[in-house]
RNA sequence: GGCGGUGUAGCCAAGUGGUAAGGCGACGGUCUGCAAAACCGUUAUACCCCGGUUCGAAUCCGGGCACCGCCUCCA
């Protein structure tokens, strides 16, 4: 069956073919978090998005090197170390942990190399250095700023022309730039700030710079794809792209990926309304398995909104699914599944139908125990492991003694006809948090679902 | 204002030229003393609106409308 895969090049805002730079071989580099707090469900759905592709390519047989930075140098890292008085360090270094970790949880493979800014100086001065002597950038004032008019494609990404940039008022004006547009490759240190010694004096890296150096120390000035949320398009991913191509001859990552955002209730999740999920919070809550196959039940450029509603939904749903799977008998396997859902997944990455299929398969019968080697093959590319046990072994923290009691009254309640009675032992055992079961010979109970 | 995206059933969500996947919910039935679960069945002549192309369009083209995002830090 072996199609070719498609995705959507952000570049070209349509649907191409992939071609790898090496054959059998992809570089993937996909923006990671500036370190400054607890990571939240934005960044759960980009993890996860990039994780399931990475999976997937590897599983279709290229060999995939997968980078994800952090930014471990930044303004609001600084602000934020300044408010509580301590080194931006201990402050970047504690909320990368935190990420490591967090991605963890949600199942998701450590990506090849996870580099970070702070290890990258050298490199990131040689490649200001470079932009400079090529005419791309000038100092001022201890400053280093990307002359944005002196690279023709600027606003490729983004489709912006420059001109209707210019007319947004919402740019600051700053004396030290050229051009409103300029953006900072080198920022001057305060005092207090952190910072290396620099050919322009004590700095820091502005805020991109880190990704073209990164993204070429791990896979090369070209390279396949690049990701990141959509929200990074501009003007993020639009500077990286003024950056590395300034200096390499028009060429930097062929690809670009972005995924949706998403919102809480129908709200933008921001810091403003105060809505934030952190990642933490979530699983607390919910399994990881149940968040990742909400997120991958929607298309990943799509928005989405996420509540615990719709997280009850897909727990409902998993609920009967994993009933089925687990019960269900020996049935002639069909082959039929294993190419449908590729198929789905070749065409950019299109999990949410690859989900349909799954589970139409399974509520018709047609994957079950004796087809595990397939199941298992999906599930290793959506990243959802144990799941197929969520619902066992929630019998604990309950007195089986008062239920079994409850059980022995009701039965022998039941066989007086005495229904009144029986039901209102039934209610005792609900208000007690479980519901009985008549089967055809016994009684049994379940924990009542939250 | 510029750019991008989205608009498919009560809700969520696939579907980019061949006659509407899947999930949740709802309804009817089987089973049950009653339930629960399970199973069977029903649930969009129809894809924001108006034109056009075509034998044929949710899918392509033109024109509207609505909502959202980005354009300042953001995944």
């Amino acid at each position: 069956m072996q199609k070719n895969l498609i995705l959507y090049n952000s570049l070209s805002n349509k649907k191409e073919e992939f071609k790898p730079i090496k054959d059998g071989k992809v570089g993937i580099y996909v923006c990671g978090p500036t370190v400054y707090s607890s990571s939240h469900m934005g960044h759960a759905r980009s993890a996860i998005v990039f994780d399931v592709i990475v999976r997937f390519l590897r599983i279709v047989g290229y060999e995939v090197t997968y980078v994800k930075n952090f930014t471990d140098i930044d303004d609001k890292i600084i602000n934020k170390a300044s408010e509580l008085g301590v080194d931006s360090k201990d402050i970047s270094e504690k909320f990368k942990q935190e990420y490591i970790e967090d991605m963890r949880n949600l199942g998701c493979i450590d990506p090849d190399f996870q580099p970070c800014v702070s290890d990258n100086i050298d490199g990131i001065i040689d490649l200001i250095s470079r932009i400079i002597s090529n005419g791309f950038a000038y100092e001022s004032n201890g400053d280093v700023y990307f002359q944005i008019d002196k690279f023709k494609d600027y606003g490729k990404l983004s489709n912006q022309s420059t001109d209707s940039m210019l007319t947004n008022h919402r740019i600051e004006f700053n004396p030290n730039k050229n051009n409103d547009l300029d953006f900072a490759l080198w920022k001057k240190a305060k005092d207090d700030e952190p910072g290396w010694e620099s050919p322009w004096g004590k700095g820091r890296p502005g805020w991109h710079i880190e990704c073209s150096v990164m993204s070429c120390n791990h896979l090369g000035k070209n390279f396949d794809i690049h990701g990141g949320g959509r929200d990074l398009i501009f003007p993020h991913h639009e500077n990286e792209i003024a950056q590395s191509e300034s200096i390499n001859d028009g060429c930097f990552a062929n690809y670009w990926l972005h995924n949706g955002l998403i919102n809480i209730n129908q709200e933008k999740m921001s810091k403003s309304i105060g809505n934030i999920i952190n990642i933490r919070d979530a699983l607390d809550k919910w399994n990881f398995n149940l968040i990742r196959i909400f997120f991958l039940s929607h298309h990943y450029r799509t928005p989405v909104d996420l509540s615990e509603e719709k997280l009850l939904e897909v727990e409902k749903s998993v609920r009967k699914i994993v009933k089925k799977i687990n019960t269900q008998g020996n049935n002639s396997g069909d082959k039929g599944f294993r190419d449908l859902w590729k198929e789905a997944m070749l065409d950019d990455f299109n999990t949410a139908k690859a989900f349909g299929i799954f589970f139409k398969y399974i509520n018709e019968g047609l994957i079950n125990q004796s087809n595990i080697k397939e199941i298992e093959e999906f599930e290793f590319v959506m990243g959802i492991k144990g799941w197929r046990e969520i619902f066992i072994n929630q019998k604990e923290n309950i007195n089986e003694e008062m239920i079994s009691e409850i059980v022995i009254k009701r039965n022998n309640a039941r066989k007086d006809k005495n229904w009144k009675l029986a039901d209102e032992l039934r209610s005792q055992a609900e208000s007690l948090g479980f519901i009985l079961i008549d089967n055809k010979d016994s009684t049994t109970w379940e924990p009542i679902d939250q």
